[in-house]
DNA sequence: TGTACATCAGTGAACGCGCGTTCACTGATGTAC
DNA sequence: TGTACATCAGTGAACGCGCGTTCACTGATGTAC
């Protein structure tokens, strides 16, 4: 399989979109094994080039790597972003819209989300990594303000504080639960269930029933 | 360094203690590296002795990896099981302790922390591996009993969702920022207020406040 | 439109290296009598 | 207490293998005129 820009009809000498490939070459194989289960070589055969092209696209495994993880955290985003939809139509709805998201995509992209928080790739090094990451918890970071800004004005928690809550929460219950490949937990009941209710306690201890947020949507 | 049965005194032909020392060599190692940095000639280098010593010990790197999870399962349930001390003084202080014990065997033992959730270990294959992870777990599911025994019958959540919630956050925090080591995230506060301000919060949105706790207390 | 040339993105052979694993061996330890 | 022997837990040499990386190379593509 070959993944070009032109389709998959691109062939001949010149691969026409041998960058591409290897990220996806990256992300079968992390999927398959673990974010530490590949080799640049191993990356190249599954490009179906000789072991030395990758080196026209990348330093090195590492940096591989750590772009894999730059677009998991775009992809995630963006995913992130739509789901939140600017708090619409109300900031309660959208908010666990915004939770469910954040699990479907530790589901459905376990090799994205395994290199962006387990590959231990190092977030300091890459500016373009590192502003990726910030992008998406902006997101969350966002959703948090929306969500305080129903509360009194003298009972309002730092939105940063509830935001890095529901992070904290979201990635728990991915991590321990909610991923797609063997290492997960067994749970009875389903990951999405565990963490609206989670959300719903907490939001409930922050003064936030639904009688409130039903209130405000008025 | 060599870590034998009868202290650093251990030389000669036979080792003493190998095993052992594969471990601990194992957790060095880890900890530098991650628990994808280490084979097993590593390990044998590291404990001095031949490569083709750790076979007697062990059937190949993944055992030895298993093994030291099985251990930090085992240190960890301990730990917990010690901070907890079955809810004395009482429940609320008792269920404090606990959650920093959590975040704290996380910083101080990152390459257990790591074996035991990160290295993509198997729980299923190793009996004594699961074994020892469910008694971890066990503890905070004893603690989240005693805290739902809290509350009046008719308002109490079950004590599996609470357990699951608690252990979900603490695990979601420590992953992200309570690490001892470089891939953690920077927090504009401790990891430790991060996780008692959410275990508050979303205890009072059990209905737990600090009144009701305090008054069950006398 | 054609041609000459520069640049790009691959090839494939080669290298040194360290890993996993096996093997016959051997020094140290434990035990029966 | 001494001796003979079995067992244990190491050694060290050897092997085949795949990896990372470099190198001169070459086919394909783009561009100036």
């Amino acid at each position: 399989m070959r993944w070009g820009k032109r389709g998959h009809a691109a062939r001949g000498y010149h691969h026409g979109n041998l960058k591409e490939a290897l990220v996806h070459a990256a992300l079968e194989l992390i999927a398959e094994k673990g974010p530490a289960g590949f080799t640049f070589a191993d990356a190249a055969r599954w490009a179906g080039v000789s072991p030395a092209a990758p080196y026209r696209h990348f330093r090195d495994r590492d940096a591989l790597l750590a772009d894999v993880a730059r677009r998991g955290f775009e992809e995630f985003a963006t995913a992130l972003a739509k789901s939140w939809d600017e708090g619409k139509p109300d900031v309660m709805t959208a908010f666990d819209r915004l939770g469910k998201t954040y699990l479907a995509f530790a589901k459905r992209e376990p090799a994205y989300y395994s290199a962006m928080f387990e590959a231990g790739v190092p977030l300091d090094t890459d500016r373009e990594l590192r502003e990726a990451s910030e992008t998406a918890f902006a997101v969350l970071r966002a959703a948090a303000e929306k969500l305080v800004a129903l509360m009194p004005p003298q009972a309002r928690p730092p939105a940063l504080m509830v935001a890095l809550h529901v992070w904290s929460m979201t990635h728990g219950i991915a991590s321990l639960f909610g991923r797609g490949d063997a290492a997960r937990r067994t749970l009875p009941m389903q990951p999405e269930e565990l963490l609206e209710a989670a959300v719903l306690i907490y939001l409930r201890g922050l003064g936030l029933g639904l009688d409130t947020a039903a209130a405000k949507r008025r």
